[in-house]
DNA sequence: TTTTCATTTGAACGACTGTTCAGTTAGATG
DNA sequence: CATCTAACTGAACAGTCGTTCAAATGAAAA
């Protein structure tokens, strides 16, 4: 029945999410047009329309993917140690998993507001469950008396942004690779929430 | 000559600035129309073009405005003492000038990709000279042997995106007021450079 | 070989885009 | 009061936008 070899749609839908995660990070969605997305796919525009039953959804399912993975890949890691063990783990994890993927981070954090009120809050729920997993560790530190921080929910958000503000500037083959890079932010963060 | 009193000039100016920074942060440069700016401002969409050569250099006068009030401000706050004084300072000094201006801080760091190369290039120039007024920090704090950073550019970094990244959750009348939220940061950059 | 259908085309829809400009308006000037 | 002109209108220009859909295509299934 269903056609296996020689379909299409298992190259074509791929590459209109690879263009359109490309195109869109690096021009900005509402700057993007479908066209635009078809041709670098090499097809007309309407056959985007077999992919995704509109542009906003498109968007979304690039987002949504995105969080998914960082949610899944963040529970493989699974986390174990003391506290500050953990958030070491935590800080690797992090750069691990995204500077590889500059150009997710960059759609994920620029297009929240291009999202429709419901697929933001989807996103938003995603997100939160991300922080929450850095605030457990900062909590238990604190609990263990071995972290020193006067409020974990903003220890929990600086450190996230000095994380991901670490994708807007990062580029592959500069100064410094990834495992000079890991040290120093694990320096960074752990002396800023440590007694 | 020039007209003084009843010219519109002097206030539909400052109108269509405001009105086109507050859309822009909401739903992005590309987002917006000059017809939508028009409509808020309470003219015509022509009538805009007494006011800027066209919607980039709206877009660029807005950003440059911004990074030049930074800077002047930074050069104004004039901060001495020891280089954890000076750290305290710059903490305090970006806290305090850049939460009451969420929307220029939305589309200076958002509308990047949205300039002309050239244009570009001015403002990146300008945000190059802020972030080495930290840097400078730190070298010195480096040097007299009270900072311990392993590499001064990327704790810059690390410090202006922790920072920055303050103004994108931060919301007024919210669970902390902004000297709480002061004391929090100057508490955790502080450490995170510290020997 | 014929049939079937997933896939794509190409044209069309109405709406919207930034920008220009001749003409209108209204308030200050002489 | 008549004049002047900064400020603004409203229409027009040549495109582009997201989306739809009847028709064409071509490879697997029968």
């Amino acid at each position: 029945m269903a056609r296996k070899q020689g379909s299409h749609s298992d190259i074509t839908g791929p590459r209109v999410q690879d263009t359109a995660l490309r195109l869109i990070a690096r021009h900005g969605y509402a700057a993007v047009s479908m066209r635009q997305i078809a041709a670098e796919v090499g097809v007309q525009a309407g056959a985007l329309y077999n992919y995704t039953p509109d542009k906003q959804t498109l968007l979304f399912d690039l987002m949504r993917a995105h969080m998914q993975e960082v949610l899944d890949a963040l529970a493989a890691a699974d986390l174990r140690g003391d506290p500050p063990a953990r958030l070491d783990g935590f800080t690797r994890f992090h750069i691990r998993f995204h500077l590889p993927r500059p150009d997710q981070v960059f759609v994920s954090y620029m297009e929240l507001r291009n999202l429709a009120p419901e697929n933001f809050a989807i996103l938003e729920s995603m997100r939160r469950d991300y922080e929450t997993a850095l605030e457990d560790i900062l909590r238990d530190g604190v609990a263990a008396g071995v972290f020193a921080v006067p409020d974990t929910r903003i220890a929990t958000m600086a450190i996230i942004a000095m994380l991901t503000g670490l994708s807007h500037w990062y580029r592959e083959g500069g100064r410094l690779g990834m495992d000079a890079i890991e040290e120093i932010y694990c320096n960074l963060v752990q002396k800023s929430v440590r007694r």
